[in-house]
DNA sequence: TGGGTGATTGCATTATTCGCAACGCTCGTT
DNA sequence: AACGAGCGTTGCGAATAATGCAATCACCCA
């Protein structure tokens, strides 16, 4: 592991909460300021940070031109994005698109509700693995050994009420969630939010993302939601096709749960 | 200069272009693999990278946090989006918005043409700062010295004849570009395409961004071109609006040209 | 003009990275 | 079932590259 790598990586993460001085980022490591100038000095060849006219360091051009190659690089993510604006249009509800990867799932696109509530929420951030639909959906899609390999490092910290609050309770839940090809989220993430969500598959006939739809209590009890699920599955079928899923890994109509 | 960060750097670029395996990124660097392992993982910790399950590196999310975070940053580009987003459906065209940072012109949003024909560029890449449209509106909004200064730092290889061949041609242009408040490419660039652009101002008063629209020949000629200005001109004055800009720093209606 | 802030550079020290070699794991072959 | 090739990982001395200090420079404001 290398700690100039790490201190780099800090830095930028830093900057991702806003402008900083040189004096302020060497404060954040508890380095002398030299020693942070040169780091910067490197991320500024490569473009990740600039320096405004003040000598202010912010989030540069070269990090966007990553993030929009590695945006590129998940295809599903451009194949999806017809279809999820299109469900978040129809809804008007918040319409998410995650991904797993490396343990953890991910966002990596996101509409927003056309209501005031906005989810905190944002491309990049995990979701939690074992209180929000699209974890479960993409959990329940794993060969057992890793999925068993997941949920045993998951925190059971109960947020609601509703959380699940272990392993096996969880694996029972994902085996339902294979089952019926869906997933929900009732209330167990945060108390007001209920959402459903659904596996995009590829060519592979895995569950390479899923769709979710998230909606506020304020906006409509848990009983509505459920009756978004065919558009849901709609779109994630829609999406799935448009990958190259083989036909039978699509998903029909939503079979009854429980 | 940190060598580390600079090779790590090099890496996360590597895998700009596709996944790779260690022992290809450590034959990129020219070191031992034990080296590059070793960079992996500080990346891997901070989320830029993640592994698939052939051990396979690939952009992770903590890259598109940061960058969505980056993109935050930059207001104007929300403010823009849907200004941007209609002015593309209105014309059809292609639609830039780019920004000054730190001696170099960068995209920082892109809206596709619908026509078949797609523009090389993207989010994050730098756009020529004396044959672009966004450029010439830029560096005509900045302070002389510092004009001057980004001038003479420009390679002035002619791309195509109309290119513009030297700093003092340049300067002249920059100086219509001031004065009648757009700014052109045509042909300058690409034989087959042309561009306008204008500026965005926020509450400063000065151009925080740029606004442009692209046409190749095949779908207008030149003429047809400048026909579009007066909605570019109305979208730029509707988002320095909405940056707050001050009433007497937005266009008018377009003024002749030379 | 002078003092203060903040960025930058030269240099000696040493912590950190580096490459090697050995180990371990998986997978495909015989 | 044993073997071997291919890759990723780990332990460890060698030495390179990063570090902190102090001095210098550049700029702004009193």
């Amino acid at each position: 592991m290398s700690q100039t790598v790490t201190r780099a990586l800090r830095l930028l993460t830093e900057l991702g909460e806003g402008e900083r001085s040189l004096d302020q980022l060497a404060e954040v490591l508890g380095v002398h300021k030299t020693t942070a100038l040169r780091l910067m000095q490197s991320l500024e060849d490569e473009r990740f940070v600039y320096r405004d006219a003040d000598y202010r360091y912010h989030l540069g051009a070269g990090l966007f031109a990553l993030a929009s190659l590695a945006m590129e690089q998940r295809g599903i993510r451009r194949i999806a994005a017809p279809h999820l604006a299109a469900l978040n249009a129809a809804t008007g509800q918040t319409v998410h698109l995650a991904a797993y990867e490396g343990g953890e799932v991910v966002y990596i696109d996101k509409y927003d509700s056309r209501h005031k509530v906005r989810m905190y929420s944002r491309v990049g951030l995990r979701a939690g693995l074992h209180n929000t639909a699209v974890a479960k959906v993409l959990l329940a899609d794993l060969p057992l050994s890793e999925r068993r390999r997941a949920v045993a490092g998951i925190d059971f910290t109960p947020h609601t009420p509703h959380t699940i609050t272990g392993p096996q309770q969880l694996l029972a839940e994902l085996e339902t969630v294979a089952a019926q090809g869906w997933a929900q989220d009732h209330a167990e993430h945060e108390t007001f939010i209920n959402c459903i969500g659904a596996p995009v598959r590829d060519a592979s006939g895995r569950a390479v993302a899923a769709v979710s739809i998230s909606v506020p209590d304020v906006v409509a009890p848990y009983e509505q939601v459920l009756e978004l699920l065919p558009q849901l599955l709609e779109t994630a079928r829609a999406v799935s096709a448009d990958a190259g899923a083989p036909e039978d890994r699509l998903p029909s109509s939503p079979t009854e749960r429980k």
